[in-house]
DNA sequence: AATAACATTTAGAATTATTCTAATTCAGAT
DNA sequence: ATCTGAATTAGAATAATTCTAAATGTTATT
């Protein structure tokens, strides 16, 4: 539904050397180069909540020796020490964001873009009644609709 | 993970004749024999939240001729005149929720049981920021963590 | 009641995302 | 240098879902 754009082999600039690889470190796993790639192709894509192939295409202009099974391991890794969630909007691919704010997820039905919306609830707020015995670890909330733009698209039509 | 108990094959007391029709038919959708036994099968195992295939093993004690391509066409048209839900938690199989009314759903880890959470904030509420423009339609919260039988487990264990 | 038009169901093939397997490579510790 | 365990790899295997084309059922029309 969405196309990854293409880009060139070199690191993007706001990709700074070495934060990545801090950033995996302090989670508690080994920066190997694919993990980094990984990481970092979805940090410069975190508004597009790419899928695993997705990534995987990206990650080879990178690093063309890179296999899906790494990719999905690396993924595996990384939302295991908590530096990547996984979206799951519909029957479709998994999706996957390193936004780890509060936040919750858009699908537009029309376009069938993803979007984060910023400042819901906690899952500790009042909002949210947890029966007692309980123990939450994770909250995802996930909304569907129509984007402004699709929106605009439908009076036009 | 879970198993749809065995049962027999006349239709339970609890599912009366002629509602079951009566909601699809509300619902605009013609109340095939087919459409009957999937939305009655997920009525009487609502707090199951089963996956298409336990739903197909089940309606199949009712109507042994049933196939799965039927209960996949059964379940769209009943997700699509909302009649049901379908509950996306992880990358396994999609479960169907017969359940309306605002609700979250919680998965225990630990035992992979799935529970309803009634009560939680309307998406209107306050608790959601959605940016103007923007158009929900539906609302899924989706939690994460352990049961209050699995934190027994683990505290004996 | 017969027919046409259309919707639904069916079995099985096809597709797609994800997981598994076994061999290989790599990194860090000795 | 060598050992050891972890990570990566290609490709096969699995599982959920969708597609396809034929058959069946339903409703509206005559």
């Amino acid at each position: 539904m969405k196309d990854v754009k293409a880009r060139t082999v070199f690191v993007p600039p706001h990709r700074e050397r070495g934060l990545v690889d801090a950033r995996i470190a302090k989670a508690g796993l080994r920066p190997t180069a694919q993990r980094s790639v990984v990481y970092g192709v979805l940090l410069d894509n975190a508004k597009d909540h790419p899928t695993a192939d997705e990534i995987f295409m990206q990650a080879k202009t990178e690093k063309p020796e890179i296999s899906m099974a790494t990719v999905y391991n690396c993924l595996d890794a990384l939302v295991k020490h908590h530096l990547v969630k996984q979206v799951h909007l519909d029957r479709a691919a998994t999706r996957y964001c390193p936004n780890m704010d509060e936040h919750a997820h858009f699908l537009c039905e029309t376009c069938g873009e993803v979007w984060d919306f910023e400042g819901v609830a906690k899952p500790r707020t009042s909002a949210f009644r947890v029966p007692s015995g309980f123990t939450v670890t994770q909250t995802e909330v996930n909304m569907r609709g129509v984007c402004p733009a699709c929106a605009e698209q439908e009076v036009v039509r």
